[in-house]
DNA sequence: CTGAATCCCCGAGGATACTG
DNA sequence: CAGTATCCTCGGGGATTCAG
């Protein structure tokens, strides 16, 4: 529960609310990589499954389904046998590439730095 | 578990590893309001409770582990009394502010885009 | 004041089986 | 093929208490 003064200093937490939502997505493990795979162009159901390993179809359908929401992606279905669902982003869900690539590159070019000050920190604690 | 085929496909999560770690703490509420709150200059630990409105003792004490951990902020004891812990970010840590305001100016920009859609797909489905 | 330690709960998410 | 339904566990994280 949010305590009482929580109206006396909503400009941190509120500023935030559509962040975090966003966060929440790009922070989560499998949203990043159905955009990764699905960069390349639309893609099936079955098809996603076996491009990001270890994705339980559960998963896989509660993650489409919220980037859907989102508007992050569209849902096509073929009325044909057997059923056949086409996966692709949208043209909101390419624009996050940009940002998430940035991140991405960010990791990348300090992750020297962070993986020495980790040992660092272990090897002054235990 | 990874399924024995990870081997067969180890670039798409292999490659991830790495920024997955930062998403992780990027990804995390406690940490992204910690960098906004230490932004402004150096902070105290019951400063910081208070500066993050919801976080309790122990999520502070891990969050900012964590982060110590990385290199993304140092801490500072005063052996004074009452004892007194200074947390600052480190340039590190800076640094990481650019990428993060990236994927938050996204999520200003796009925010109605998003609402928009979720109103839609709510009112298509339950 | 700055934590560490403890208890506990709840929900994300994995495994499995079933259906149109 | 593309999901849905069900069960279950595992750990994140909140509340509380103790310590230096």
């Amino acid at each position: 529960m949010i305590p009482d003064n929580a109206a006396a200093t909503p400009s941190l937490l509120d500023a935030c609310a559509p962040v975090r939502a966003i966060l929440n997505r790009v922070g989560d493990k499998w949203s990043v990589l159905l955009v990764m795979a699905l960069c390349a162009g639309p893609r099936r159901f079955n098809d996603l499954k076996r491009a990001v390993p270890g994705i339980t179809q559960r998963m896989l359908t509660l993650t489409l389904r919220g980037m859907e929401r989102d508007g992050l992606i569209t849902r096509e279905v073929f009325p044909t046998t057997p059923p056949r669902v086409e996966y692709a982003l949208t043209e909101l869900g390419r624009s996050l590439r940009e940002p998430v690539e940035a991140i991405g590159q960010w990791a990348v070019a300090n992750e020297a730095k962070i993986a020495a000050a980790q040992a660092r920190y272990d090897a002054v604690n235990g």
